[in-house]
DNA sequence: AGAGCATATATGCATGAGGCATATATCCGT
DNA sequence: ACGGATATATGCCTCATGCATATATGCTCT
């Protein structure tokens, strides 16, 4: 039994059509009428944070900015939403227009909105996370910059971008090299994808994002420890990977490594059981 | 050893100001005759899914929409983000105006872009969570309606939503009950706030924002078994709470009960170590 | 007042996952 | 053939969790 209201308007209407739900002749003239910009409205960004794993470091895809404002600076790629396409369209479209990368795994991760966080004006931007393998990340047409994060536990904020040069294989000097200077509020958006990338990769099968097709189980765990900081016990890890369900063996072993040779796997969604 | 780089400009500059940095007069210029409006903008809008917890059942604020488009149907609280404040702000904000509600916990979920969810024109929404206590939502001016989630495991997705009459405190009058009709995407927003407070409530102490300050531990253990839509083990749950360091024993216990009464507890924010 | 009841609170034990050590397998280079 | 390095397999210890049992403490009813 379906309760029926009265009319607001007294002009008859179609049976099928109710009067004022919606598709209705009196929602159809209200929204004709109606001025969606009598608000002021900000500007909506989309910026992309892209994580790979290059021996052993996690890396993020910056560009030096040539133009006002933070010129100079490192930025996040990314760009402004148009009107006919969806938040993740645009992220996939910037995505592809920027770095030259398709078909990656993307999603939303925040919304920064603070009202001086760019000094043209108000942007809200919506900040993405994409994980691209090593090979594909070195192949885009972006500058290879390397992230540290202060490990103070979960605490997220603003990370240290170092720039990534002859410091690259070597510890010591990474360690003591300088921050760069990164523009906008684009250290705090890298440090929350960070913090939300080592939360996802605990729960959610998502390290596979950042390997090839087909890898060993060395190669997980590296990712695993490049993204948390730390070291992870090998068996258990091991153990854990093998019974989650989500690991297939190829029959394929990796090749042209001085020791014995490991298994290769895939990634399988696991069935919905 | 720190590497420095090579000028990119040879023009003399005072020391402290750069030449084409942060707060420079050639960053001014720029921006002077900036013309961010190049684009066309979206509006966007705020909307907070309030949860809280009554009789055992998760339930979210909803009030029924009085103008198109959609009216009629339920609705989350929300509204346009004013151009000064940022995105929390105009969260509390609206919070505060539609619902009377202030000195609540409040974090942003998701925001929604499609193209297509909102008939006025291009409207992109920032979902926000809200919890609050039972008392204060019931004290609050706004409808209350019960959220069933289809346990479909963690799917997130729409949610049905059921009026709260007489089926409240009849759990099989309620499972009868048929979904009411829910605005916009409102009912995707909801599906996706709960699977997010789900999975919050296993790794942060976030139970605690559905209680009044004091409560025993199986107030605390129904909201969690209210939340998760399952029941937990009652001596592992009050193990895990007691050694988790977020608990403190106020030597308080209930009243008017007609068992033994209970000891009741306060949240403590555990200590940095 | 005392029995009965419903729940809180405490303790002991079984089970399973993760940390750790050891043993064996398999590639390369010399 | 042998050593080096890593993969892979197996067994043991510890700890968190699930489950059962026992005791404590308020209320209600007779």
């Amino acid at each position: 039994m379906v309760k029926r209201r009265p009319h607001s308007a007294a002009t008859a209407t179609p049976l099928d059509l109710p009067a004022t739900g919606r598709g209705s002749a009196d929602e159809q003239a209200f929204l004709a009428q109606y001025r969606l910009d009598a608000f002021e409205r900000p500007s909506v960004a989309v910026d992309i944070v892209v994580f790979t794993v290059i021996d052993g470091h996690l890396e993020v895809a910056l560009y030096e900015r040539t133009e006002h404002p933070d010129q100079g600076r490192l930025a996040l790629p990314g760009g402004f939403m148009r009107m006919d396409e969806s938040l993740d369209d645009a992220a996939r479209r910037l995505l592809a227009d920027k770095a030259g990368l398709t078909d990656v795994f993307v999603e939303q991760l925040y919304t920064f909105g603070e009202p001086g966080r760019d000094p043209r004006g108000r942007i809200v931007t919506v900040a993405h996370v994409a994980l691209v393998d090593a090979a594909r990340f070195s192949a885009a047409p972006l500058l290879r910059r390397l992230v540290r994060v202060p490990w103070s536990g979960e605490t997220g904020g603003d990370v240290d971008v170092v720039d990534i040069g002859a410091a690259a294989f070597d510890d010591d000097a990474f360690d003591e090299a300088a921050a760069c200077a990164v523009a906008f509020d684009h250290a705090s958006i890298i440090g929350m994808a960070v913090k939300r990338l080592r939360g996802k990769l605990d729960y959610t099968p998502v390290g596979f994002q950042l390997l090839p097709a087909e890898f060993t189980l060395r190669q997980l765990q590296d990712i695993h420890e490049a993204v948390r900081g730390d070291v992870v016990n090998k068996d258990s890890f091991r153990r854990r990977m093998l019974a989650s369900g989500h690991l297939e063996a190829t029959g394929n072993h990796e090749r042209g490594v001085t020791w014995r040779p490991a298994e290769l796997y895939r990634f399988v969604r696991r069935s919905a059981v």
